[in-house]
RNA sequence: GCCCAGGUAGCUCAGUUGGUAGAGCAGGGGACUGAAAAUCCCCGUGUCGGUGGUUCGAUUCCGCCCCUGGGCA
């Protein structure tokens, strides 16, 4: 039988973290992140994870789950996440998906259509064909072969347009054809699932943001980022997340420290706008101000009758 | 105290030969189906420091006052 599931959402620093936990003591869990991330080993301050304290006491699944150039998509996430959640369900424990990575939540919670994955060839080839004309050239392109896609897709969001072409080159069957089969919008949910959302006043986000990025400083988050840049290229994939760019560009360009904490602070900011926007589309999220708002006791109770 | 330069959006500033104003940044909203902390789109009314005056009309010109920075005493 599936498993009841709890799914913590909201912004970074809007507290997930900690009502995660609060659910696992209530209810006997154990989490499993739903961070695009925070699967990378290595990239632990700037990532923001669970301290090695919380980590002993409660277990946390798909964090470090691959190396700091290894490849993770929403697909596989989808898969280890299912994995993780029987296992857990297995040993009679409560399965608390926790997570600011929208498209992985939703990969989770309603699938993806069964398309082709990410072919580096495919990818190469068309991002030099939109370098040699321009995005709205392959844009165009992909109005001929796939119009209902390109008209959900601005001109010039090249990632899209690229992942379009591609699954239409791979399949022979244009991309909108392969969402139309699963409309994700309309599928069921994979799991009997509780989606609880928080969402702090904005002005108390901003406060907390700063306060986290700050106390990322003051961990060492500058060291982590040497240490990483003494193995990895700064074209590294996992570097172009927030934290571990505006450092690199203060160790490699000369940025003042002062200017990429602001930085840094910034785009955290709009990064939980983005994060927002994303879950506040989602129809069966029950917002909450504070963690200390969400009736933790009752998410417990229902998880508990799962049998 | 005197002289000079400023006081315009949350911040830094532009501008109006007099017809109530606009950029960048910040901020806000949205999209998102195998890179998603990525990628992309949209959004600018504010006693133009205060107060008198000139004028049909003042943020703009003039007087006085207040504030900030610099210089001289």
């Amino acid at each position: 039988m599936t498993p009841r599931i709890v799914v913590v959402v909201g912004p970074t620093a809007s507290g997930k973290t900690e009502l995660a936990l609060r659910l696992c003591d209530a209810a006997g869990g154990e989490v499993v992140s739903a961070d695009s991330q925070q699967v990378y080993r290595g990239l632990d301050i700037g990532t923001g994870k669970a301290g090695a304290a919380e980590r002993a006491r409660v277990p946390h699944h798909l964090v470090d789950v691959v190396p700091p150039d290894g490849a993770m998509t929403a697909a596989r996430f989808a898969e280890l996440a299912d994995a993780a959640v029987a296992d857990v369900a297995r040993r009679g424990r409560a399965p608390i998906v926790a997570g600011g990575t929208g498209l992985y939540v939703r990969a989770l919670l309603h699938g993806m259509f069964p398309g082709p994955g990410a072919d580096a060839e495919v990818r190469a080839r068309l991002e030099d064909e939109a370098r040699a004309t321009s995005v709205e050239a392959l844009w165009a392109r992909l109005a001929a072969v796939d119009p209902a896609a390109a008209a959900r897709i601005l001109r010039r969001d090249l990632r899209r347009i690229v992942r379009a072409l591609e699954v239409y080159e791979l399949t022979g069957t244009p991309m909108s054809a392969h969402q139309a089969a699963h409309d994700v919008a309309r599928a069921p949910s994979r799991y009997p699932a509780r989606v609880v959302g928080l969402d702090p006043p904005r002005a108390e986000l901003h406060r907390r943001i700063d306060r986290r990025v700050d106390e990322m400083f003051a961990a060492g988050l500058v060291d982590e980022v040497q240490g990483l840049l003494a193995r990895y290229p700064r074209t590294l994939g996992a570097f172009a997340a927030i934290g571990y760019r505006e450092v690199i560009a203060h160790l490699l360009d000369g940025v003042a420290l002062a200017d990429a904490v602001l930085a840094v602070k910034r785009a955290t900011r709009r990064y939980a706008r983005r994060q927002l926007a994303w879950f506040r589309a989602e129809p069966a999220v029950a917002w909450h101000p504070s963690a200390s708002e969400v009736p933790v006791a009752a998410l417990a109770a229902w998880l508990k009758n799962a049998g």
